[in-house]
DNA sequence: TCGCAAATGAGAACGATTATCATTCGCACT
DNA sequence: AGTGCGAATGATAATCGTTCTCATTTGCGA
């Protein structure tokens, strides 16, 4: 709840734009944000905060672990609140909708393939793209990319 | 075997650069390539291909089903000859080393938690980022990305 | 309240990729 | 084999997302 001390326990200093970026994300409104959304939100409610703040603060938020940093297809990345919960996502490439899902055993298959061959996994990626069955989806936002 | 037949049957007129690319790939030199590697590597031939040709000529294959194009952590595409045998990749953060492998259970799981929630899958890709146990791994190539 | 290191913002710089456009090439048709 | 034309190429400019630079501002402990 307390903002500031989520950024004291993260060892960063409780700032403006921070604290702006940060109560974006616990509003709500939007789950995942590429840094593009985060600065053009922040704009349209008179919160200026720099876009270079905006990448520089959401990159820190990804080391400090309040947010989980996602590269989908497109060349941009999204980032989440780390809810603690790991997960995978599905998204639509008509509308850019993201659902979340879990499956333990298709974690637990991926640490064995990366046993089974030595590796120590650092970090692993599973991304559906598929397009979703909502009726108002294909019309909407539609990000007409590459 | 016959590369301007490959070409043909995808539609492709058989140039010059096209079958360039396409012998780099079957030479199985590197199974996995950039942009910039098809690139230097065909300069190093002597075999000049402009590199807006290389893009080109990659996204072409890509779309014709030649090669499959893989976003992995760093920003840039990486592609690879399709063999029609779907598989996963772990990449080696340290020396970028990729290495496949297929689990059937993880792919119908994928396909289930699609379904459920109304998805049609157009495409998915898992990755796993890891430390390889390679001996000479840590001082090979290392790319300070990021 | 002061001072200073850390953080910010505007804009330049960057790396990967795509678009532009004049020149060249593959290929169907004589 | 020779022609013609539309598609393909290559050099370069442009774009996109992101990071860097650096002068100015801010948070916060003394």
């Amino acid at each position: 709840m307390n903002q500031p001390e989520h950024l004291k326990n993260a060892g960063l200093k409780s700032t403006l734009p921070r604290l702006k970026v940060l109560s974006l994300f616990e509003s709500g409104q939007a789950r995942h944000m590429s840094a593009e959304e985060v600065y053009k939100l922040l704009l349209s409610t008179g919160d200026d905060v720099g876009l270079a703040t905006v990448y520089r603060v959401l990159t820190q938020f990804e080391q400090a672990g309040l947010l989980v940093r996602h590269n989908f297809e497109g060349g941009k990345s999204v980032f989440e609140l780390d809810q603690g919960t790991h997960h995978d996502h599905i998204v639509c490439l008509q509308c850019g909708h993201v659902e979340e899902f879990f499956d333990a055993d298709i974690e637990a298959r991926q640490e064995n393939a990366a046993a089974e061959r030595g590796f120590t996994i650092r970090d692993h990626s599973l991304s559906i793209y598929a397009d979703c069955a909502k009726t108002d989806c294909p019309n909407k936002t539609r990000s007409e990319n590459r």
